[in-house]
RNA sequence: CGGGAAGUGGCGCAGCUUGGUUAGCGCGCAGCGUUCGGGACGCUGAGGCCGCGGGUUCAAAUCCCGCCUUCCCGACCA
């Protein structure tokens, strides 16, 4: 890790960003090209993210459910700008059982088309909706070029599928979702500032009426989308015959909304927070917020420490012992430092001799000797502190690399180091097409106080550009 | 699919130009000892069909031909 993943420029694929997840132990590259294999430290960070998420998305209201992972082919043609969006991308499974099969079963690329087979059975009456389901899956997309955890063949999301009475209602599930579960996660328990906005014409999922976004942006100043909520109009229903009844007797088509969010916010965690030493874990995602670390077993150190995990449990905090006294000190606690550890609290006889243990910070660095007696108030502390300061330092630089353009070519100027906001008239689908040219997109659209547009040619809109991951 | 690079113990590499003893180095791994309050050191040791197939030769990791795979750049990426 020469470069810091906090300053380095890098044009394409950063190598420390790879480093960093490798020496983290975070995930493995798989057998098949673009594939990954999930370390147990990894996908670690994945669960709390599931049960951080998960929360959020029933508090919103929906349940989850499980649907085939094979999807018949003729499932995938019902809708056509849905087919058109991925059919290069799909894995596409021709024999089973020995034989070639009638029709071929493609492994799902996201799940719409299945789920809305079921939704059309399940839907008969406006008394049926909303109908509201969450999916934990795997998905698999043939990308021409994977990134580890920012683009996978083979990834992990979550998936929600909705089908409500009317468009008003569809809308503001999508917005809600994006708001309260999104948003919300990203910027509490990631600590990740995101540009909460609508995508263009020409980043929006084919099949969607409308495409909502939350946008990151990463150490080295590109973005990267860190989810996004499909408003589908009657798209889909339309295609699967979702219809119901109203409470006027008539029939009509439901309105739907499909979300997700991927094990790509490991990636986008590991480059929005990560920095010389490796990973940065913000405390309210981590899995072990405090490392013990024992340095040496003699003179009631071991019992010290014992004593100073089983009160930092009782007061909440997710907390692991390191007694691994015959492995050096050192060793132990680079690897805590790699590996993210927002605090690691140092327990040794040369400071109980004087009745302190050592707090440590990850983000900072920072050491502070404290009472063994006060350990406990201060870890609590230090780690919303952490989390705050996080969070701060990853705002301030978005807000650093951030300008304001006036013009297509001082767009493109600026996007070579982050963002750039220029008036949406002033760009358009033209300037748009100009800037893709240099590998710049349209990140989002936002109203000038940053309230999500209804349309992409409402007056006075804000883009945002940028090079993405 | 175009352009570039690389395949040698688990990982990272050297050796190849100019064929020739037993294929070497760092990290990691195992054992022992000394260490161990910031990635320790010493000694001993395990681990290799040199990507695959063919050819040239007395002799191939090395030269020639073919193939395969991976990585990087680009196209693509809801």
């Amino acid at each position: 890790m020469a470069k810091s993943v906090l300053t380095a420029q890098s044009e394409n694929y950063p190598q420390w960003y790879q480093d960093v997840v490798a020496k983290a132990e975070l995930a493995d590259n798989g057998p098949v090209r673009g594939t990954m294999v999930i370390r147990p430290y990894g996908y670690a960070i994945w669960e709390r993210m599931q049960r951080e998420l998960d929360d959020r998305i029933k508090a919103a209201g929906a349940r989850n459910a499980y649907f085939p992972l094979f999807i018949p082919e003729s499932y995938l043609r019902k809708e056509a700008q849905h087919v058109e969006g991925f059919s290069p991308e799909l894995a596409v499974v021709t024999h089973g059982g020995g034989k070639e099969l009638e029709e071929p079963a493609v492994v799902r690329p996201t799940s719409e088309t299945i789920i809305n087979v079921f939704f059309a059975k399940w839907v008969q009456s406006h008394r049926d909706l909303p109908l509201l389901i969450n999916q934990w899956a795997n998905v698999v997309r043939w990308e021409l070029r994977p990134r580890v955890f920012l683009r996978t063949t083979e990834f992990l999301w979550q998936e929600g599928h909705t089908a409500h009475a009317s468009r008003e209602d569809a809308r503001a599930y999508a917005v809600r979702i994006l708001r309260e579960v999104y948003e919300d996660f990203a910027l509490n328990v990631l600590g990740l500032p995101v540009l909460v906005g609508r995508k263009t014409e020409r980043e929006r999922f084919a099949g969607a009426d409308a495409t909502y976004t939350i946008e990151g942006m990463m150490g080295d100043g590109k973005a990267l989308q860190m989810g996004t909520s499909h408003e589908l109009g009657q798209n889909f229903s339309r295609a699967f015959g979702i219809q119901f009844q109203d409470d006027t007797g008539g029939s009509e088509h439901a309105w739907q909304t499909s979300w997700g969010v991927s094990t790509r916010l490991v990636g986008a965690l590991v480059m929005g927070h990560g920095d010389d030493a490796g990973l940065r874990l913000p405390p309210n995602l981590a899995p072990t917020q405090v490392m013990v670390v024992l340095v040496r077993a003699e003179d009631g150190a071991a019992e010290a420490a014992a004593t100073l995990v089983a009160d930092l449990r009782r007061a909440g905090a997710r907390v692991e012992l390191d007694e691994r006294v015959d492995t050096s000190f050192g060793r132990r606690a680079v690897e805590w430092e790699l590996k993210g550890v927002p605090v690691r609290v140092e327990v040794g006889p040369r400071d109980l001799a004087e009745g302190n243990a050592v707090v440590v910070r990850r983000d900072t660095g920072a050491k502070d000797a404290v009472a063994i007696g006060t350990a406990v108030d201060r870890v609590v502390t230090v780690l919303g502190e952490v989390q705050a300061a996080l969070h701060a330092e990853a705002l301030d630089r978005r807000d650093a690399r951030t300008v304001e353009a006036m013009s297509v070519d001082e767009a493109r100027e600026a996007a070579q180091s982050g963002f750039a906001r220029v008036p949406w008239e002033r760009v358009g689908e033209e300037g748009e097409d100009a800037l893709a040219d240099s590998g710049i997109s349209v990140r989002c659209l936002q109203r000038p106080d940053g309230g999500l547009p209804e349309s992409s040619s409402e007056a006075g809109l804000v883009a945002t550009v940028g090079k993405a991951y």
